[in-house]
DNA sequence: CTTTGCACCTGTTGGC
DNA sequence: TGCCAACAGGTGCAAA
């Protein structure tokens, strides 16, 4: 499920719960995931104090003096605080245990996510070393697009969703944001103009903004009984949408494949 | 180098 | 209603 908003949405909950405490073990359930976690973790983290945490992409990098916990919530992945002991349920992959009994544990029902560890910092990390700008940080902008889809032939969707372009635009958020600008996804990246990329990378912004915005007030907490983990509804002008009439113009939604991938917009208002 | 398609895994959904 | 194939919000990597 997560997107860059959902995992923005995870830091803020988590982060405060685990900010300046020390670790007094870890329980891993299963070593299974998208790659092996290390087995000595509990060894590695054992009286390590949180130093600070924060987002790279959709990765969460909890920070320790001597290194970095690399958190990715793939597919299906959540975090969730527990202030006690509470019994583990099915996907329970992993509990971060606190010494003051606070438990950060991570579920993963389709195991695609992920939990690294890097003594260093997280930026020398192989998976994190080549990744693009932020998509809300200064440095991105329709400039950049514009520069990095020069002699890309292949679809802008697929291009929007690249992250050695740009970080954290995912499917959802690739289909709503082409939709706001009102690009046609399967347009060769290189097609678009200066302005269209001004309006697309604005899109992005909007897009990805107005959803943190919704999980930061539907939210309510990540502590024990606060329901799921996570995530939000929110209403989308064109995902899962097909067959539906488009919100500004009645046509109806059209569904394709793009890279393998879902893809909804309306023939009329993108172009 | 660019682009495409697969693979990982389980739970849910939609069509028959 | 029941069953099963198709599909799901990610992304690294092999292959073309």
């Amino acid at each position: 499920m997560p997107e860059l908003p959902e995992v923005e949405t995870t830091l803020r909950g988590v982060s405060p719960h685990i900010n300046g405490k020390t670790v007094s073990g870890v329980i891993l359930r299963t070593t299974k995931l998208r790659w092996p976690l290390p087995p000595d973790l509990s060894e590695t983290l054992r009286g390590q104090t949180v130093q600070n945490c924060r987002r790279r992409a959709k990765y969460l990098l909890i920070e320790f003096a001597h290194g970095v916990l690399i958190i990715h919530l793939g597919m299906s992945g959540s975090l969730r605080i527990f202030t006690d002991s509470a019994e583990s349920q099915k996907h329970d992959h992993a509990d971060i245990v606190f010494a003051d009994g606070t438990v950060l544990r991570y579920h993963d029902p389709r195991r695609f996510g992920a939990i690294l560890w890097l003594s260093g910092v997280a930026e020398h990390h192989p998976l994190l070393a080549d990744l693009g700008p932020e998509p809300l940080d200064g440095g991105f902008s329709g400039c950049l697009l514009h520069r990095a889809f020069a002699k890309q032939n292949r679809a802008v969707k697929t291009a929007l969703m690249d992250n050695a372009v740009v970080v954290g635009v995912g499917n959802i958020y690739a289909n709503e944001s082409l939709f706001q600008a009102a690009i046609a996804p399967h347009r060769p990246a290189k097609s678009l103009s200066k302005a269209e990329c001004d309006a697309l990378a604005q899109a992005v912004q909007d897009v990805l903004r107005r959803a943190i915005d919704a999980g930061g007030s539907t939210l309510r907490d990540f502590v024990d009984s606060s329901g799921k983990s996570g995530y939000f509804q929110q209403q989308y002008q064109v995902y899962g949408r097909s067959g539906e009439p488009c919100r500004q113009c009645g046509t109806p939604i059209a569904k394709t494949v793009i890279g393998q991938r879902g893809t909804f917009y309306c023939p009329n208002c993108q172009h």
